[in-house]
DNA sequence: GTCTATAGACCGATAGAC
DNA sequence: GTCTATCGGTCTATAGAC
């Protein structure tokens, strides 16, 4: 079922160096950035060599592409499923911060160095969900001061995913409202 | 009374190859980001070479600090004059968003790549800004969703910073009054 | 699976001619 | 003020031994 490159053990515990490469460049990638983090800033913090890092992974962008597509691809579906329907800017802010809420660490990565997804081939992501999502939003009117509302509402509930305190459900409701109110404020 | 090293005409009239390298690097710097632009990019686009642009600045760092620095002193001031006195949430924001205005390019580069302040001396100004703010608008609680209001308040206004329609006074207002009912939304 | 060694490209910066 | 040429460094990636 599973398509796992990598080893695990009779006694099914993944063994895997794999998963501690990417846990390591996921950490440097949201301190540093995605470019301006090395294949030997990796391997040295792993106590391993950059050459060795070819072995699971044919280059750095497959590296960055195995912590970037699941999140991206979780976004997108999001999206599709929103398409159709008519949800409330309540409903389609909660979702987005629902679905966003497990992928904080590689969305940081991502605001960090945006320019590392045009080098991963995928076309500037964040600006296309940005798009999307305030077309979703912006039910009747496509005012520039209803895409100001808009942008607020949806770049300050970004924003406030990087906090810690937005895994905290109470914390979490008070970012979901307070992009509702800056969507509704007349 | 100033202290240009550039050259200027007997017309007053600026020549100045300075002023375009400034101009350019800026706008490279807000589509690539600091790092990801070098020096060839900027001579190429210029049409001189890389080795002429160390006759204008001493090092690419010099050249970022001069677009930099007069936004970042500019912020400070701001949050220096507004430190004392208890103004509205609605007076802050709005006096946030119109001194970030004319800089818009500076601060679209800044946070297009934060890193680049930390090879420019300045301990993180863009969380330092967010520190002090954030005390400012924190009147009375400090609690999670406190915290969580004032960051989608401030980050929202900042990202709405990043439209072009916002140097439209009405569609500005608009975001203005976003911010401040993301603020007090309860 | 991890290593040493190196190829090949690009970077910031400098020297010195014009 | 701008040029050519080059130095020393770092980067991704590969070759091949163990």
């Amino acid at each position: 079922m599973s398509d796992r490159t990598s080893a695990t053990g009779r006694d099914g515990r993944t063994t895997d160096t794999r998963q501690r490469v990417v846990a390591t460049a996921l950490r440097l990638f949201v301190t540093k950035g995605f470019s301006a983090t090395s294949l030997k800033d990796i391997a040295d913090e792993l106590g391993i060599t950059k050459a060795a890092l070819y072995y699971h992974f044919p280059a750095k962008a497959d590296l960055a592409r195995s912590i970037f597509q699941p999140f991206i691809d979780d976004v997108d579906d999001l999206l599709d499923r929103l398409d159709g329907r008519g949800e409330s800017p309540r409903e389609i802010l909660s979702a987005y911060i629902d679905v966003l809420l497990p992928h904080r660490a590689a969305l940081a990565a991502m605001l960090r160095d945006p320019g590392a997804a045009a080098d991963l081939d995928l076309t500037d992501v964040s600006g296309r969900w940005l798009a999307r999502l305030g077309a979703l939003l912006e039910t009747d009117d496509a005012t520039p001061e209803a895409r100001m509302r808009t942008t607020v509402a949806i770049g300050g509930a970004t924003r406030a995913l990087m906090l810690p305190e937005v895994e905290d459900p109470s914390a979490r409701d008070a970012a979901v409202r307070a992009a509702v109110a800056a969507l509704e404020s007349r």
